[in-house]
DNA sequence: CTATATAATGAAAGCTATTCCATGCAGCTT
DNA sequence: AAGCTGCATGGAATAGCTTTCATTATATAG
């Protein structure tokens, strides 16, 4: 690990030329003769030179660099938004690092100001804290310390935070789902996983009460679980459905692929087949919905738009352009096989309102 | 977007001592005594200041930043690993920065460099031209020049580039999975998925043949397939299986996850049934295994120690502890429903020699 | 009570760039 | 020939911290 001793003053000595310039061949930024030019750049190959990002981020109190941090890698809902994200932001020649939080507040928080200390050019908070339908006063006014020096965009609303934010329609897209599951002919319909003081979980829940209303269809609150994300949420779920129903709905709303994977599998255990006898809606549309068997009918956000109205975002606002505060992403609907009409048998179960 | 301002001289300043007094409070690196030090403490929440990175990487050279290159982040398998590992980065008090060069190898060159000229305090790779069995000696050379003043820790071995190597133990994984599929009676064994010059794939197929040998079967080539490592590269592989076969051998090893599930869904699609009419062991063990039916018999290789002793290492490394140059992380196997013992009809097939 | 070791503190240099300002010089204009 | 314009260049200040070294204050020993 030897010392570098190789900085702008190596080469500047060495080309012959001043700091000064070999800067400006650096950094592009002013015209340097092609004849000084072509020998620092000599110089810079020779040595391998690479400038120090800490002192050019210091002295140009700008660093190229845009902060990413989600709230979970493993989720793929994450995975494909940041790789979209990611690849128009080195697109728009800016250079992205990811932090994840792996779904702790606390490290939220912390990774929050480390990305500020390192003065990223702007910030873009994905999921976490950041989705939650009730803003924590003390991270708002965190957010609210940073946005006066960097821009920071979010994918979920921060209450009383200066932010941007690019969000999912969740409300078409619950209406999407429900409008086929009805045009197949589903009445019961159950919405699986997820916690309401998430605020995307809670829009979509609120949606799905004003189109039953809509409908003229009862609500009815255990038709609702809550759960986590994970397998084990949409698992539980299901099996709460079971227990709480004589009879079951026709159709399942899962709050994302990961639960209707857990539906899936407790469906399978009680030996009914989807989508014969249950129909399943998923959220997300991850790379999860066309790895199983049937694959799942998933409310589809796009991820390459959706990526790229962040990215997009976070950089009109570097160079201090006008954006909207809030940007909506369409959602559209993916068929797939876990969706079908509904059993006759159980059409007549309907009509006759044996449901329990 | 407001100017700071706010600097260690405003801090000492309006603390009433000097910024070195600061500096001490901040980095808790000398004593300071209890009054001024309860008096700085007092201004820094005040102002709310925080100090710069940049300058503190700058004046201390040392960031307290590991730099993580993976090469996808879609794959679960790198997001386990880059979980496990972020989560021991930071227990040793470390920031972990992410960065994914999306497959792409210019990319990847190109966000090491930056790694390098962040000055992180050490950088780990994750698959990408790390993993390549043919070392691209510029690759080699670029990697060499930083491990000069940065220690440079990878999960493939790149030749001839002193950096240090977490590995698994590919060739433990094959035995697991050979020896399992032998002991439920299977003899046709096929190698699906994963290209040859991706190192960790030729490790497994010389394992694979080598244990052939060892128990007198006859390798043949048609047996193994060369794709990519997404569902298609498994559909692809099956298919091409399928064609090349009269009959079709009694059970499969894919290459990872995804590729399994592409097979399961060529086998579906045929009409036949796992694990009943084909055994299907895959490697990686990622959470998809878990979420597809049957769920997949899987070689795993413990992301929780294999993330730790990643980061484990780097910051030994950092600390200038001694290191070996190449450590091994096991592999077990996790049994599951995708794998049962041969049906008697195939047995008989097979004993007839009939398999072409 | 002096001598000496030790703890606390400040001053100043250093880290490695960028950038503003001043200067020199060539080429034009009149 | 004098004056002006504009480009190329260097010098010096600056960004915000750490760290070494020197100094002062305090405590302990003799």
């Amino acid at each position: 690990m030897a010392k570098s001793e190789l900085n702008i003053y190596t080469i500047a000595k060495e080309a012959g030329v001043s700091p000064s310039t070999v800067s400006r061949v650096l950094t592009q930024s002013a015209r340097v003769s092609e004849a000084k030019r072509r020998r620092v750049e000599e110089v810079i190959r020779k040595y391998d030179y690479r400038p120090n990002s800490l002192a050019k981020g210091l002295a140009s109190s700008r660093t190229k660099v845009i902060g990413l941090l989600a709230s979970d890698l493993i989720n793929p809902y994450y995975s494909q938004l940041l790789t979209e994200c990611t690849r128009e932001i080195d697109a728009l020649g800016y250079y992205p690092v990811v932090f994840s939080s792996m779904n702790s507040y606390e490290l939220e928080v912390r990774y929050l100001q480390k990305l500020f200390d390192l003065r990223v050019d702007a910030i873009i908070l994905m999921g976490g804290k950041s989705d939650q339908l009730v803003t924590d006063p003390e991270y708002a006014d965190l957010i609210n310390r940073m946005a006066e020096s960097v821009p920071v965009v979010t994918t979920g609303k921060v209450e009383g935070a200066r932010c941007w934010q690019v969000a999912i329609d969740e409300a078409r897209g619950v209406d999407l789902a429900m409008e086929h599951l009805f045009s197949l002919g589903h009445r019961h319909i159950a919405m699986i996983g997820g916690r309401g003081d998430v605020k995307s979980t809670y829009e979509k829940r609120v949606r799905y009460k004003s189109i039953l209303r809509n409908y003229g269809i009862t609500y009815r609150e255990r038709y609702v679980t809550e759960s986590n994300y994970g397998m084990d949420g949409g698992y539980e779920g299901m099996k709460q459905l079971f227990d709480t129903n004589r009879t079951l709905p026709t159709s399942v709303m899962a709050i994302n692929d990961f639960s209707a994977v857990g539906v899936m599998r407790f469906v399978k255990e009680r030996g009914m087949r989807i989508p014969e006898d249950l129909s399943l809606v998923s959220f997300d549309n991850t790379i999860l919905a066309e790895a199983v068997l049937p694959r799942l009918t998933s409310v589809c956000y796009d991820y390459a738009t959706f990526g790229k109205t962040v990215a997009d975002t976070a950089v009109r606002l570097i160079n201090g352009e006008d954006v909207p505060v809030v940007q909506q992403i369409p959602s559209r609907l993916i068929l797939r096989n876990s969706t079908a009409e509904i059993l006759p048998e159980r059409k007549a179960q309907e009509d006759e309102d044996n449901f329990y």
